[in-house]
DNA sequence: CGTCCCGTTGATCCCTATCAAATGTAGTGG
DNA sequence: CCACTACATTTGATAGGGATCAACGGGACG
């Protein structure tokens, strides 16, 4: 039975096809694998041979990296229309971290040595690619900076600014961040402990900046909050 | 009177331009500018218009954000032979760092113009830049990870290793770092102050790992310092 | 309905920033 | 060539932000 090709609307909007044409993308299409992951499954784990590159079709994954003594530091979120894994086209044989499911999540996955034809097919696709790198580098960048300067309080509030910018959906109380978080994520995407995270988030709440509830969290005072993450 | 050609041998062990062909080598060599340096120059500046990209020729850069406060974060070290100010490539208009000089250096600099009409020349270079924009996000990553989870000692101990792996000289003392650095550079570098780093050095030059001076740095036994950087 | 996971809150301690001051070193101009 | 100055480094004293240790409360789910 030949394999049914999924449509290409599907990924026309994402940044890496920018610019494609439909026999392109029609032709990327062909070599795809569709994958469902339930929250808490893995794309692939730190150290592994890399052998395939990912789009998030849709869901949320956060990508860490395991340190020997196993504290996880979460290194970014990957949000819908992402490109992902992309280790081979870095020159690298392994994943340097572990992207995990946070949400239940569909993935497009491709064969790492695709990678160089899709290229030849269609130079923009390094181009885009190289863009998309590039931004998250100046994200990472931004936190080195935040780390090196700044107290927790200020951090913790950022990195809660940032989920609202990537993941925020508007609801009565304020913005609510659409994935589901720990005290313990947040401590991982900020370099400090769950306990001094949740002390933060208490007194928000008791100031009126935020309510959260388990794995759950809403801003309910976006100005105030941003008060906090710039003061100088 | 028609501009001298720099001779193609000066950038084919580059690993941006690998792979071109000599006309291609010379078609980007007919438009490159050269810029010399002295130690405290900027090549650019933070917030600036992003009207060019460069590749250092010899010399050693550090590229740096500033605060609002005026705290200097090193976000890295250019080396000869890397590219940097690529902005506009990664679809910036501004240069969100400065880079600074730190010995005399000599620079070549392009129209960010012609980024563009490079890649088309040679789809290669967007190959090459993404590999070593995804080389620079790992890196970048790691020190996410050190600062995150590991103490100023191990900081310091890994920023020394590295800077020895990218410049260091053997000397008959041990691993020259074969530019100037301050202990103030070194605390901007891993997110700790002069103080620490200074007192960190001296304790470590009785212990006989290191030998320092003014603006100068040995490491005198690189395996007893990886024991401190790798301590778990 | 018990168990696991997540969150809260108190008490304590220590690493390291901060404050302060002195010493050393290179460079500069008279 | 020396006095003067600017910068780099060292070292002590102190304080405080957060990590760590500890215990308990509460909701979700099998």
């Amino acid at each position: 039975m030949a394999p049914r090709i999924l449509d290409r609307s599907l990924i026309r909007g994402f940044e890496l096809f920018r610019d494609m044409t439909e026999d392109n993308l029609d032709a990327v299409l062909t070599t795809v694998q569709v994958r469902r992951l339930a929250p808490g499954d893995t794309v692939f784990e730190q150290g592994e041979a890399a052998r395939e590159f990912f789009v998030l079709l849709n869901g949320h994954l956060k990508v860490m990296q395991i340190t020997k003594d196993g504290q996880q530091v979460v290194v970014r979120h990957v949000h819908p229309g992402d490109v992902f894994g992309i280790a081979k086209a870095i020159k690298r044989n392994d994943y340097p971290a572990t992207a995990e499911a946070v949400t239940e999540s569909l993935v497009l996955a491709w064969s790492a040595s695709q990678w160089q034809d899709f290229v030849a097919l269609n130079p923009a696709l390094a181009v885009n690619a190289l863009e998309a790198v590039g931004e998250r580098l100046h994200e990472a960048h931004t936190r080195i900076r935040e780390l090196s300067t700044e107290e927790v309080e200020r951090r913790v509030a950022n990195a809660l600014l940032r989920m609202v910018r990537k993941a925020g959906t508007a609801t009565e109380d304020g913005m609510l961040i659409d994935f589901p978080v720990t005290r313990q994520d947040i401590a991982e995407m900020t370099g400090t402990t769950l306990h001094t995270v949740s002390r933060l988030l208490s007194g928000w709440q008791d100031q009126g900046l935020v309510k959260s509830a388990r794995r759950k969290v809403t801003v309910t005072n976006v100005d105030r909050l941003k008060a906090i993450a710039d003061q100088t």
